[in-house]
DNA sequence: AACAACTCTCGAATCGATTCGATCGATTCG
DNA sequence: CGAATCGATCGAATCGATTCGAGAGTTGTT
C-alpha cells in the first residue's frame, strides 16, 4: 500500500458480479440472472456454461443486498422487544411467543431479525432494511418509529399494545383475565389483596405502587392488568418489580410480607413473579395457601415449582406468536389480515385457598 | 382494478425518493443526500429546505436497501444457532452468550439477525444480505454456508466449533475442563461414571451412547466434553439427550440409574441436565451427594436448584459472546482480530462427594 | 489587483442485480 | 409455402442512494 498510485492500479481481484460471471459465460447479464433465479425460458446449455463460469470466477450466487433493492424486498423481519434481552430472554413466556414468530416467519423464508427499544444504544430501528416489524408489548414510546414505518409503506404489528392507527393488533384479554382471577380470590374470601406488577417505566424501577407512577406510564399491559384487578379490588395497590424474575418476586414479596397487615392473596403478573412470592413466603414461614394465596399469569411450566401447582392465567403464547408472524406474511402478500385476541384460561392449582380468619 | 389499462394510469402516489425531495427543494440529489448524511459541507439553509421538502412529500429518509447496496454493508450480523430457537433459548447459557453478542454489535450499531441451520425450513443462510455471520456450537455442517461465505468476503467467527480455514474461533477449555471435573471425580474415589451428554446430531435423538453415534457424529463441544471424560475415565459411556432441559436430564438420569449396578457418579454437560438427573435420583430415594455424586456445566443460577449448590464447570458464557462480537465489529472495521480462548473453572458444590462404598 | 484558500453545490459514475418488451430463429399449422 | 407460435436471448431502463472530482462564488492575503 506503500507504492505510488501507478497508472494501472493492481487487478486486486474484485469480488465477482453477475456482470463478469455473464461475461465469461458469453451471454448477456439478463439471461445469467435468469439462470440463477430460474424464473423465465433458460436453455440447459445456456444454465450449465452461467454456472461454469460461476464455478469459474468463484462467484456465490447475486448479492442479497442489491436484490433487495431491485425487488424492494430485504425478506427480513424486525422484532422489537421491550426489554434488554437479557431480561426478555429468562422469561419462558416470551421465548414460547418468539417461537410461534420464529415458526411462521421461517415457513415464509422470512429472517428475524432482533431489536430492542431505541435509547437503548441499539441500532435506529427506522434505518435497518426490514419489510415488516413486529412490535412486543411495546410502549408508546415508540410512536416516532412508527410514523417512520408508515411513511416507509412498512407494515407493523403489535402485540399487546396500545391501539395505534395503521398498526395491526394481535391482542390478550389482559385485562379481562386479571378480573377473572381476581374474581377467584374474592370468592375465597380474601379482602386484603395487593400487586405485584411488571416494570412500568423503561427504566425498570422498582418500588411501591403509586397513582402518579401508574399515571405516567406508558406499559400498556401492565396497567390492563391493573385495571381488571381493580374491578374487582377497586383500590388495590401493590409493589412494581424490575422485570419478570423468581428474584425480582422474591424481593416483592419481602416487601410485601414485611408489613404488619400483610395481605392475604398476592396477584402477580407473571408466573415467575409468583414463585418468587411463595418464596418469600417460604422464607417467614408463611404457608401457601393456607396463610397466603398467591396467583401468577401466563401458565408455563417453571422448573423447580414442582412443589406447588400455581394458580395462573394461561396464555396461548406461542399461538400469539404464530399469530403475528402469520399476519406479517398475509401483509407482505398484499393481504388483509384480521387483528385477533386471544384468551387466558384461568387454570386453579393449589396456591390458592379461602381466607385466613 | 378492474377497469381498462388507460394511457395514464392513476398517479398511484409512489413513495418518495431521495431525489424528488431534492427537485421540490430545488438542489442535487448530491446536496440532499448530503443535507441527510451530514457527511459534507452544507449550508444551514440549504439543509433546511431539503428537511421541509422531506417533510412536505413525507419522506422518511434514506431507503435502507439502497444503502446496504451503495455502501456494500447492510448493518446487519448473522446469529446462527445450531438448534430451534424454543430448545437454544431455554438454556440459559445460550441466553447468557447472546446477550454478550447483541451488547456489543448494539455498540457498533449492528443488527443482530437470528437465523437457524439449514435444513430447518428455515431462511437460507446465504440468501440474506449480512455483513457477518456469527456460528453458535455449529456442527460441521455448516461447510457449504461457510463457502458461500468466504466467496462473499463475509467475515465468519465461530463459538465452539470446529476449526475451519478462513474461520475465526471463539473457544472453550470443554475437553480439559471436562477433565478436570472428572479428575475431582475420581479423585473422590468413584469408578462407576457415565455421562450424559447434550445432543450428538441434528436430530436430537435421545438414546445409548455408542460408539457408532459418537463417530458419525459432527457436535464438537459434545465430543470435546465426551473425550475430556475419557481421559481420567478411559471407556467411559452414558447416555446422549435430546436437549438442554432439566426434563431430558429426569428422563436420562431415570434410564441410568435403574440398571443394577448403577454409577456413582454422573457428569452432565449442562446444568440443567445435571438438575434433572438429580431429580431422578430424588425419585428413587438415592441421596446427592452420599449416593450420587453429579457434575453439571455452565456455572449457570437455576431457579428451584436451592437445595443444591451443584459441582459444575462454570463458564464465561457472557464474555463468550462479547468476544464473539467485538470480534465481529474488529473485522468489519477491517481489523484482524485473534482467536481466543476462554476457560471453565470447577466450582465444588456439594453435590459431588466420596463415592459410597 | 491578482492569487490562494475555502465553502458550497452539482454532474456523473457506480453499487449489482431484475424485468419488460423486443428480436431472432426455428417449428408448426392451415 | 406463408403465417402464426413458441422458446431463448438480449438491451435498456430501473431500484435509491453515495461519492468523487470539478466548478462557482466568496473572502482573505500581500
Amino acid at each position: 500500500m506503500q507504492d505510488e498510485a501507478t497508472s494501472a492500479p493492481p487487478p486486486a481481484r474484485a469480488r465477482p458480479n453477475l456482470a463478469a460471471v455473464a461475461a465469461l459465460a458469453g451471454v448477456s447479464a439478463s439471461t445469467a440472472s435468469l439462470a440463477f433465479s430460474g424464473a423465465g425460458p433458460v436453455s440447459a446449455t445456456t444454465r450449465a456454461k452461467v454456472l461454469a463460469a460461476a464455478e469459474q470466477l468463484n462467484y456465490a450466487g447475486p448479492d442479497p443486498r442489491a436484490q433487495s433493492l431491485r425487488r424492494g424486498r430485504s425478506g427480513i423481519v424486525g422484532v422489537v422487544m421491550e426489554d434488554r434481552l437479557r431480561d426478555a430472554f429468562r422469561d419462558p413466556v416470551n421465548i414460547a411467543m418468539l417461537d410461534g414468530i420464529s415458526d411462521e416467519l421461517g415457513t415464509a423464508s422470512l429472517g428475524l431479525l432482533l431489536l430492542t427499544e431505541p435509547g437503548q444504544g441499539g441500532v435506529d430501528l427506522s434505518i435497518a432494511p426490514m419489510d415488516a416489524v413486529i412490535l412486543v408489548g411495546c410502549s408508546t414510546q415508540l410512536d416516532k418509529a412508527v410514523v417512520v414505518f408508515r411513511q416507509r409503506g412498512i407494515p407493523v404489528v403489535a402485540i399487546e399494545a396500545e391501539p395505534m392507527p395503521d398498526v395491526l393488533a394481535i391482542d390478550l384479554d389482559n385485562r379481562d383475565a386479571t378480573a377473572r382471577a381476581a374474581r377467584h380470590v374474592r370468592q375465597l374470601g380474601h379482602e386484603r389483596v395487593a400487586l405485584v406488577t411488571l416494570p412500568l417505566e423503561p427504566s425498570h424501577a422498582r418500588g411501591v405502587l403509586t397513582a402518579e407512577r401508574e399515571a405516567a406510564s406508558t406499559a400498556y399491559t401492565v396497567r390492563e392488568r391493573i385495571r381488571g384487578a381493580r374491578e374487582v379490588f377497586p383500590g388495590v395497590t401493590g409493589v412494581v418489580a424490575s422485570a419478570s424474575l423468581v428474584e425480582e418476586g422474591l424481593i416483592a414479596g419481602r416487601e410485601l410480607l414485611s408489613s404488619a397487615d400483610r395481605p392475604t392473596a398476592i396477584i402477580a403478573q407473571s408466573d415467575l413473579l409468583a414463585l418468587g412470592v411463595i418464596r418469600a413466603a417460604e422464607e417467614r414461614g408463611i404457608r401457601v395457601p393456607q396463610d397466603l394465596s398467591v396467583v401468577g399469569f401466563d401458565g408455563v411450566r417453571i422448573e423447580g415449582a414442582d412443589a406447588y401447582e400455581l394458580t395462573t392465567l394461561v396464555q396461548p403464547s406461542v399461538a400469539k406468536g404464530r399469530a403475528a408472524g402469520r399476519a406479517i406474511v398475509e401483509l407482505l402478500e398484499g393481504g388483509t389480515p384480521a387483528p385477533s385476541g386471544f384468551r387466558s384460561e384461568l387454570r386453579i392449582g393449589n396456591t390458592t385457598a379461602a381466607a385466613p380468619r
